[in-house]
DNA sequence: CTGTGTGCAAACTCTTTGCATAAGT
DNA sequence: ACTTATGCAAAGAGTTTGCACACAG
């Protein structure tokens, strides 16, 4: 994927081509998700976005869409430590900045790892997740 | 860390060396952990185990002696997709298999990527998750 | 019309917390 | 003794689920 933003119009085909419906709900998501670029973000963040766009998708069905979404592969998900589930348009590989003091995430770009790693016998490789954790630089002179 | 197993007798020390108190809790948890080599394992996982060894610990304490033993350096801690935290006792910079079909975490042994990124000005990495999420292969001509 | 999606609330899982009691040094 | 850890139960966060109703094709 990691398509330029899409604009409004191309929205359904796109659901359709991934055979899914195209319902309100997830015509306005998936606007709100492709709409601007690449994107990370949590089901409730999106919820709220929504509903701050006056479409009205409840919790319940943001996880559905997005974890729908993420079966198809027209987003990928990561879960980052504390337990949250983040869901990325961009599905190609690469690798996430995670910064612990304001729990932004950002795309490493030009980190490629997937094809790094010789799956066991029997395997392949699903995904590959790599979060690099950063924290604010403790100057060794302060403190 | 990743030292060889550790005898009864060494724990103690261990501990007092971090600065920790002695708790029977603690010493027998950190002998379930440290006595077998390198572990992956949950707080649910390891409060049976203690259990089955009539070491008698709330899943509350060992929630809280792992993430005192994961803040002062003794284990890492990590999330796989599901939000599970895994406590693993090596913590060398390595990467982990995770087998989406039963669960299981294996360490693979000479990757190591901690020094391969950049961190952005005025961070430092904090440190480098690495996951690889692997399904049972599926024939081609199967299916 | 028929099947599928949605909304709501409740359930569920994993983890943390508050407070009285117990244990370590 | 004094301090810190433990246990319990309850709270909390994030996510999923069951069922009645609504909507897309």
């Amino acid at each position: 994927m990691n398509l330029a933003p899409i604009s409004n119009v191309q929205i359904r085909p796109l659901l359709e081509r991934y055979g899914l419906r195209a319902t309100r709900q997830r015509l306005g998501l998936a606007k709100l998700l492709f709409g601007k670029g690449d994107r990370h973000i949590t089901a409730d963040t999106l919820a709220a976005e929504a509903h701050g766009a006056r479409l009205f998708a409840s919790l319940a069905t943001v996880y559905n869409v997005l974890n729908l979404f993420a079966e198809v592969g027209l987003v990928r998900s990561f879960t980052v430590e504390g337990g949250k589930t983040v869901f990325d348009t961009n599905t190609t590989d690469h690798c996430h900045f995670y910064f612990e003091d304001s729990g932004e995430i950002q795309d490493i770009v030009g980190a490629k790892f997937a094809d790094q790693f010789v799956p066991p016998e029997g395997y392949e490789i699903a995904k590959v997740d790599v979060v690099v954790r950063l924290q604010r630089k403790r100057d060794a002179r302060a403190q």
